[in-house]
DNA sequence: TTATAAATGAGGTACGTACCTAAATATACC
DNA sequence: GGTATATTTAGGTACGTACCTCATTTATAA
């Protein structure tokens, strides 16, 4: 049986009143008391049985997802899994909610991350491009006793204790050594799409890629970034420009959103399956696209394990416990036609 | 505030004692009765409180892992796995341990098996080739209040309850798609190198291979499969011997262990990086062959997620609570040098 | 040595659920 | 109507921990 607060006290030759001020660090007890307290527990292998404690304590987690207030698929899928999961997080004393900020206004989110402190909120997962007002929003937050963690896009420079997200470059990397092996004949050009090269998810995704395909294809040539600012006409068109004044365009690099509008353009094409398409996130239109073999690839993060990864870290965060660093690490993970459904 | 025991006798108009008969489906309690409780129920939304009640029920989860007696490094790294998480696990009132038996001897399974059964068992978590004997070994446990699943290996005809592990034929698929792919010529001999061909395992690996290279890569050959039976020895001379036979060896796959010889065998070759190589299983050793740019993809499961789930799943289902299926599906995970690092 | 402060002990209640007993009430049967 | 039986109530204890009060012991300073 696992030791108890009792085994403790009889083990040390105390009584529970000061095994308990000992591990609830309250005052009052002699360094050498505490000492054979700790001793006691270090001996007995004593875990203290959070269950119990929180029982106890009557403790509730109130964790908020601040999401951009945008209509993508992408989110819409994120805001079904958290809801989903939100519902098995209750009883397990978690309560979740989504509080969403004007996308395009960097002003709005600190205001909004500020409406957010109160003195029963736990964590904050914040999905949002760094900006220095983010990064002072968050520092708020701080300050006021609240845990923050970065989620699907790092704030390098703030003091977020986690990023709960992949590491974009390497994501980048991974898209640029699967173009470059898919491509027979491995030279030609690569256009690139990305909704906004200002994010630093686009720069550091396009930074990867370039590495890979400039080492290790030396004959292909990565064109300039298409910036797409979620307008479908803007990718139709540059896509069209692309393709009469490169006819040697052999592959197609989505970095975020924009995989309708991609695939509804090569749908359309005479020669479907010559290009090569790697694109990010798994959506329902991308899963579709995969299927139909108009995507080759599709680049991603579990929804479900980001998800419970950041409840998992804030929680730990505000209790002041270790995390299992390996379970909260979050894969690249690589689709194809063959393993999307198994996966997904 | 959640709503408790107490809440439901209140607005059900009756007693606790009731409502606890309900909850835990005791005897003595008439339908019109248990219907107000219900109704309460559902009106308030409760949900029981799961912690407490297993601190009220003093209530340890025992799981054993019964695993094949060898020393492989899947299985030293699959080990090392338990036991991390057991560590953990302990907090949330769950025992692992492992158990092992000889891999070859499918008689010993059953007794392994039977050995097991004992009142305070929850559940068995069984990697072993699915044979006759596993199948009424599964059957025994079971028909003792065990729960058991299957782990790794599938038991097709069995009564296990779960799988935990991949879809092997959609893995076979994946390898083979990334195989045609990687093949810039997309013509010649690939060579195939199993364990034994009689496991399941490498027979679903196997067809799922084919069945992309046949439909999709008309043009390269999948010979027939070097059976390595744990000896490196035959592996180096197998290979030597095809790559003598055909000079137009494009690519190997490595469908479970021997990665190692592989490896060591493509090293002392004149002309690496020709030959294209998938694998299953990431160990150290295919970690290092990747990073090397000897092995260019590896199919895996991740080794935590499966432990992990194993244990979910047969916790739940000892306490006859629904699982999250997206949360226990295990993915197949597709690893190239580039995404290595962030993912393991 | 005594006054005072600090440390410790002993005991209680609470959290939400499980499970037990004894007593009270309702229902069915003859 | 009375009796047997089934159902329900009321109350308790327990799990492991948190947190509270009050009494008592021990150490420290005057």
């Amino acid at each position: 049986m696992r030791p108890t607060t009792s085994d403790i006290a009889k083990v040390a030759s105390v009584s529970l009143a000061t095994v308990d001020r000992v591990i609830n660090e309250r005052p009052g007890v002699t360094k050498r008391t505490a000492q054979k307290v700790n001793n006691a527990i270090r001996e007995l292998g004593y875990v203290r049985d959070v269950s119990a404690a929180n029982l106890a304590k009557g403790r509730q987690y109130n964790i908020v997802f601040v999401l951009p207030d945008d209509s993508s698929e992408f989110l819409k899928e994120l805001t079904l899994e958290i809801e989903n999961y939100g519902a098995t997080a209750k009883s397990e004393r978690t309560n979740l909610s989504i509080v969403r900020f004007p996308a395009t206004d960097a002003h709005q989110l600190v205001s909004t991350l500020r409406s957010l402190i109160r003195d029963d909120l736990d964590g904050v997962a914040i999905m949002a491009q760094a900006t220095p007002q983010s990064r002072d929003a968050i520092s708020e937050l701080m300050n006021s006793g609240i845990h923050t963690a970065a989620f699907i896009s790092d704030q390098p420079d703030s003091e977020v204790s986690h990023f709960i997200g992949i590491d974009n470059v390497a994501a980048g990397r991974t898209a640029g050594k699967l173009m470059g092996r898919f491509l027979p004949s491995r030279e030609g050009k690569i256009a690139v799409i990305a909704n906004s090269i200002l994010s630093y998810d686009s720069l550091n995704r396009r930074r990867g890629f370039d590495e890979i395909i400039n080492t290790e294809f030396p004959n292909l040539t990565v064109l300039p970034t298409i910036e797409a600012h979620g307008n479908s006409q803007r990718i139709h068109d540059s896509l069209k420009n692309t393709l009469s004044n490169y006819p040697d365009l052999r592959g197609i690099y989505s970095m975020g959103s924009g995989n309708r509008a991609i695939t509804e353009f090569l749908t359309n094409q005479n020669e479907p399956g010559e290009i090569a398409v790697i694109a990010h996130e798994l959506t329902e239109h991308s899963r579709s696209a995969l299927r139909n073999q108009i995507i080759d690839a599709v680049i991603t993060q579990n929804k479900g394990h980001i998800v419970r990864s950041a409840v998992r870290v804030l929680r730990a965060e505000s209790d002041q416990v270790a995390i299992d660093k390996r379970q909260e690490k979050i894969r690249i993970d690589i689709v194809l036609k063959e393993n999307l459904s198994t996966n997904y």
